[in-house]
RNA sequence: GGGGCUGUAGCGCAGUUGGUUAGCGCGUCUCCCUGUCACGGAGAAGGUCGGGGGUUCGAAUCCCCCCAGCCUCGCCA
């Protein structure tokens, strides 16, 4: 008999049907066994005598046939979405045994920590709660997709093997490559830029790695880069339009189709004013230091501290989670940052805090070839290491921004989780390949 | 890498002036249960108290070293 979806039952009343999914829950009173089975649309419950039932353990995958029913009146579960109706079962076929479970699944909550959580990895993927996690994620980078196509952007695929490292900052992974070395990408930043020489507008999605030694909440090594680049732009703030039209239009998506996801988590979308707010990073360090005698007002950046003190502020005062901060010191900015023609010693790099942490960097780019030459030389670099990038520029290249969103980072601060590493499905840090890198020696 | 905290059964945890046989909840196993929905009831198994060394008549508990984990700071396109 062809398979009916869980979801589906609630419609099929009166009718014999086949389902086919793992054992989530099971209640045993001896004679009569009420078993919760569970597949991709949500549970139902099952009931049939304890012959047919009582040997099935926890995660078993079975294919049972049975009549659906109507619960009556008082027997219905109001936590359940098919908790109207109830499935008497006939027959049962096992299709696999599960071993004994090493964690609880069966409860609402995941109660394990997270490197229990992460050893069990192929297991907690089954949890409910785990699942919403991954169902946002691919929503947001669903809707980062479509927002992009629907302003003409092109997808391409950004390389991962590079053969120098250009921009210098962050610390890279090597690569055994042939007689050569070579590295592992840190960023699209390159490609994508070059690209709009021949494609005007691009976007990718794809994975950057990072070597930085870096033990917190919020790094991984490697992670998922939402990435947009596009030209012809008149200033800096066409970039900054769009990244905004973005990040709302995945919020639109997200709200629109996670509704339970978010309940799950107990999570809201960002606050949301009628624009963002976006502010000078001097101008930050001086509202930071007005609000909390903090004074960090000859810093290059903004700490972990300030960047919450400044989401707080914006939250306080201008009604929103997010807020951009612009004109970081263009000496600390990688060589193709376009400085401010009315004080080159900020350049226009902005990037988009929300919630307390950030999100995401951007600003619009250097166009004219010499003057990428010139900052080539200036930032100590060799030329032939980004050659192919100044050949781009050489032969006519409008005005260009764009910006790369993480990921993770975006799925982590929607729903309130507590590590990025519950917003990666298979997070590496320092510490973890999958396996835990000490305990495989 | 610095600092703080933690490591006790498969999972989550309790366990102080150092003292007999190391506990609790969930899970597992056995038995009972025809309306449960985190079912309930009775019983059982399961521990090198992260590892090593030391102090002591006696160490989960105190000291030293190591290992692992979490948080935080630094670092960070």
């Amino acid at each position: 008999m062809e398979r009916t979806l869980v979801e589906d039952t609630i419609n099929k009343i009166g009718e014999t049907i086949t389902l086919k999914g793992w054992v989530n829950t099971k209640r045993d009173h001896s004679k009569i066994v009420f078993i919760d089975l569970r597949d991709r649309t949500g549970l139902i419950q099952i009931v049939g005598t304890g012959d047919l039932l009582g040997s099935l353990k926890l995660e078993d995958v079975v294919s049972i046939e049975g009549l659906v029913k109507a619960r009556p009146e008082k027997m219905i579960n109001p936590d359940l979405t098919t908790g109207t109706v109830e499935i008497e079962a006939l027959k049962l076929a096992v299709l696999s045994h599960s071993a004994e479970l090493p964690i609880d699944m069966s409860k609402e909550t995941l109660e394990v920590e997270l490197p229990t959580l992460l050893d069990y990895r192929s297991l907690s993927f089954r949890h409910p709660k785990i699942q919403a996690i991954f169902k946002v994620q691919a929503v947001v980078i669903d809707a980062f997709r479509r927002a992009l196509m629907e302003k003409d952007f092109l997808e391409f695929q950004a390389p991962s093997i590079i053969n120098a490292v250009p921009e210098g900052g962050s610390e890279v992974f090597k690569v055994d490559y042939f007689d050569h070395e070579a590295y592992l990408s840190q960023s699209p930043q390159l490609y994508k830029s070059l690209l709009t020489t021949a494609f005007e507008r691009v976007f990718s999605v794809n994975h950057i790695f990072r070597a930085e030694p870096s033990a917190t909440t919020r790094h991984l090594t490697e992670a998922v880069s939402l990435d947009a680049e596009f030209n012809f732009i008149e200033s800096v703030d066409e970039v900054l339009d769009m990244e905004e039209y973005v990040v709302r239009y995945i919020f639109d998506e997200v709200q629109q189709h996670c509704q339970k996801e978010l309940a799950l988590f107990n999570a809201t979308i960002p606050l949301m004013s009628e624009k963002f707010p976006i502010i000078k990073l001097r101008d930050a360090q001086e509202i930071i230091f007005e609000r909390t005698g903090r004074d960090c007002r000859t810093e290059k950046d903004l700490a972990p501290d300030d960047e919450r003190e400044i989401c707080a502020w914006a939250k306080e005062e201008k009604g929103s989670d997010l807020v951009f901060v612009s004109h970081f010191l263009t000496k600390k900015k990688p060589f193709y940052c376009y400085p401010d023609p009315a004080d080159p010693e900020y350049a226009l790099s902005v990037d988009l805090l929300c919630r307390g942490v950030e999100w995401s960097s951007g600003g619009q780019r250097l166009n004219d070839y010499e003057t990428i030459l010139k900052n080539v030389h200036e930032w100590g670099l060799k030329e032939e290491d980004v050659a192919l990038y100044l050949q781009a520029f050489k032969f006519g290249s409008p005005p260009l921004g764009g910006f790369a969103l993480g990921a993770e980072r975006i799925t982590m601060y929607i729903l309130g989780l507590k590590n990025v590493r519950e917003a990666s499905m298979f997070p590496r840090d320092m510490e973890r390949i999958d396996l835990r890198l000490s305990s495989a020696k």
